[in-house]
DNA sequence: GCTAAGCTATGACGAGTGTCATAGCAAGGG
DNA sequence: CCCTTGCTATGACACTCGTCATAGCTTAGC
């Protein structure tokens, strides 16, 4: 079968992304991503012709949808399960990346890169970003929050988590992100509650 | 007087953090910074010998300094004050820099560069953030809260805050920022009238 | 006026960047 | 068998990067 480690094109873009969520998104040049997936350089513009911006795009929107049905699956159990699958997932990639290892998202929203057509990886990250936050205030809206309560809820856990994500990577350390993490499922189950 | 704008050295202190806060980290180049400062390139390392990593930790430093002592100021009439201001002083930087213009802080900390005397601009950054945190807890311990709930509740705040503008980049639109700061105020408010 | 210190101007260095063109290879269908 | 099609290998293009050395200028103090 044709799976991930025999395809030199998704091997590119799992590589993307893990390059992205270390080094960000100008220090992750096309060579070293090609060296780092065991692929000629030359393919790389052979799969993408579009270039980097099509290749960290396409990164961005694959771990988005990843991380995307994840979340789903674990909101089917309730929107305090959700946030904890949530939550468990971030901590796991910073733990395992020993505190290098951010969001891919974050990095391409927080560098520029306001060349030409680069408007392409902030605008995946933009539509992943939101899609996070549709999934969670969905799930709320079924609990009875109004729209604007449940949007402005699910945008506080994401950025929330992003903020946190940034502050572990700044201080080398855990303590930031287990400090939102408490605080935010805390808070959630009283909404929760509230509502019930 | 000597001021701001007659000292190259300040100015280009100041352009480091403004490139910072549009460009990001590997995307602000020093021949680039020292034209927009009208300073010329060989003066930067007369006046930063530490090169790049000097230059921009020490403009991060400061305006984390700038900011927190605005924050300090406007906590000094509560909490809710406090972070209100702090707050606005972020939603103006947004509006003013049309969704470009984010927060230096965080863009040192997204971008790796861990090459080597590299560690600075990141220390730099860690120390900034915590020491907000820092500001907003001690507050909040003289308002009666335990040291572990002021740590959170800080933290939570400043990890919001900052998820919140990268948010905001990402979709170029103000109203992720103003969903959070929303909650965060309501639920800051309802903490304080619990201790009362 | 003259010297000393502080700053600027200029240009180079090696390395790295995204991108692409072209020549080569392997395998599959006719 | 040949020959098309899909991929790889190689190397070049025109930059830009951080950094530094050195020579020149300006200005203040004696």
């Amino acid at each position: 079968m044709k799976q991930h480690n025999d395809d030199p094109k998704q091997r590119l873009i799992d590589t993307a992304s893990d390059l992205l969520r270390r080094r960000g998104l100008n220090s992750t040049s096309i060579r070293e991503l090609a060296k780092h997936a065991n692929a000629p350089l030359g393919s790389t513009y052979h799969y993408f012709p579009g270039g980097k911006p099509q290749l960290i795009g396409i990164a961005v929107t694959q771990t988005g949808q990843r991380i995307g049905k994840l979340l789903s699956k674990a909101l089917a159990a309730g929107p305090v399960a959700g946030l904890e699958a949530f939550l468990a997932q971030w901590r796991s990639v910073l733990l395992q990346g020993e505190f290098k290892a951010g969001c891919p998202v974050i990095a391409v929203a927080s560098d520029d890169s306001s060349a030409e057509g680069e408007g392409v990886p902030l605008a995946a990250a933009a539509e992943v970003l939101q899609s996070w936050v549709r999934l969670i205030s969905d799930r709320l809206r079924e609990r009875g929050q109004k729209e604007e309560e449940a949007m402005a809820t699910a945008t506080l856990i994401v950025a929330a988590v992003e903020g946190g994500i940034l502050l572990c990577r700044a201080e080398q350390s855990i303590t930031p992100f287990d400090r939102v993490a408490k605080l935010l499922i805390q808070q959630l189950k009283q909404q929760m509650s509230e509502q019930a």
